[in-house]
DNA sequence: TACCCGTACGAACGACCGTTAGGCAATGGA
DNA sequence: TCCATTGCCTAACGGTCGTTCGTACGGGTA
């Protein structure tokens, strides 16, 4: 056994079995995807922070990894809680809006805007893994300070599915044990799909999106309007029954 | 802005709003609970590696809640990867052997044992949040070696519950667009409940558990036996219209 | 009595931590 | 040509990290 064996060393002998999320490539968002020094220590921040882990990461591996040194890193960011501070709400801030825009283009009625949110939400969770496992497990080590826009932004998010399903059980569209409930359920089940998912999995990131819907219908009670889902057959889109086809792709590009 | 700001000072701070889960007492398994200094830190780093993060968290931290100093945690554990090795392998090996237990002790039918899963999979989540959020979100901290067992272990877990659901689909009780889709909705969503719940959330765990069970079941399209759920009314249990009562207690602590 | 073993200690090792200070070269507008 | 700005550097500060070493005390056993 040597003598000091650290974090950083530890965790990067980490392989396959125990990876902490199967998605290989940071996405950052187009738009936040900056070309400068700036823009290369946010996407490699985010790989790193999602792969070992916030705590695991030390600045100086972040910056090997840009190809500067470690001092520069505060020429453009005030702190490495910055960093996290920023991935946290650029990804909390693109769900939400997320979220929302798919959830105002559709008719109103309960079931077309769970169809909305559900597809929007699994659909961020396949296009942006890291960034939702950032975003989501390592929140707990942001100051209350630096983390206030993005606690609101998550607060909103589960609001907005909330109002949904609760609109749906007033109406008698939906009908559930719980509605707080049912909102975790149907939350918690989309977030875990950014630690399993992949580019190269076996099912597409639309297959994904459309099971998950289907999942989620039939978890508040809806009637199914025709038949139900078939097994083994990836083509049989269920949601198709309900819906003329899965609607706008909901800002995310495809893959 | 101080000199030298570090990890475990800063994470102290971590207060209400970005607490990693809700769950404020660390509950080990009754037959792990040992009494002496050994059983001590590995209630204080189950309680600490769930808070904070196995990397946020120092040996000497540890030692200095137990109240006894940093060289004293290697008179029982080789290293602080041991220690959360031991922590993951007993989190898994109870999750499993709870499943595993409650599956066979129903009649075969997919569907009971469909119930009896989700029964025992909430019912852990429930009882030992900390132990549920430390096995499997610094599990990627494990190294091949030490966590070999425990990978074994989740492995198992998971198949067990795509056998069932497997078989189910095969005997046409239930209907879904993909099996491992299923699946991963149906763990994933369990595994969720160790991160809100908290003995006093205003659902008790008996609640929790069966309303899972019910999401469960609809998520795998079984048809309703008489009516589903109604909505508002915590008592108005929908699983107890399928099954006589909720089966055993699944070798789980009554709360 | 002599011995051992489990438990706990203070001190230290060497590496790494987040962060700052100060300097140097290139750039571009006045 | 001068000057301010930008981007990156080296070096260092004050700590903390996981871990080891040598020691000591206390109780059970030979």
């Amino acid at each position: 056994m040597e003598k000091c064996v650290n974090l950083s060393v530890a965790s990067h002998r980490a392989q396959e079995s125990n990876r902490r999320l199967a998605a290989r490539t940071a996405h950052l968002l187009p738009e936040t995807e900056g070309h400068g020094t700036q823009g290369r220590v946010l996407k490699v921040a985010l790989t790193m922070f999602a792969e070992r882990g916030y705590a695991a990461t030390s600045v100086r591996d972040i910056a090997a990894a840009v190809g500067v040194k470690g001092a520069t890193i505060y020429a453009h960011y005030a702190s490495k809680e910055h960093i996290l501070a920023e991935l946290c709400r650029i990804g909390h801030d693109a769900h939400y809006r997320g979220l929302r825009t798919a959830v105002l283009g559709t008719s109103g009625r309960p079931v077309d805007q769970l169809i909305a949110y559900v597809q929007a939400h699994v659909g961020f969770h396949t296009t942006y893994p890291m960034l939702a496992v950032v975003a989501n497990s390592e929140l707990h080590a942001l100051s209350k300070e630096l983390g206030a826009s993005t606690f609101l932004l998550r607060r909103q998010s589960v609001e907005l599915l909330r109002e949904i399903v609760e609109r749906g059980v007033h109406d008698h569209t939906f009908h559930v044990p719980d509605v707080w409930l049912a909102v975790a359920a149907i939350g918690g089940m989309g977030l875990r799909v950014a630690y399993w998912f992949s580019a190269d999995h076996a099912l597409s990131a639309a297959q994904v999106a459309d099971g998950y819907t289907e999942f989620a219908l039939r978890l508040v009670g809806t009637p199914p309007r025709r038949g139900t889902a078939q097994a083994a057959d990836p083509e049989a889109d269920s949601v198709a029954q309900r819906r003329p086809r899965r609607q706008q792709k909901h800002e995310f590009p495809d893959r």
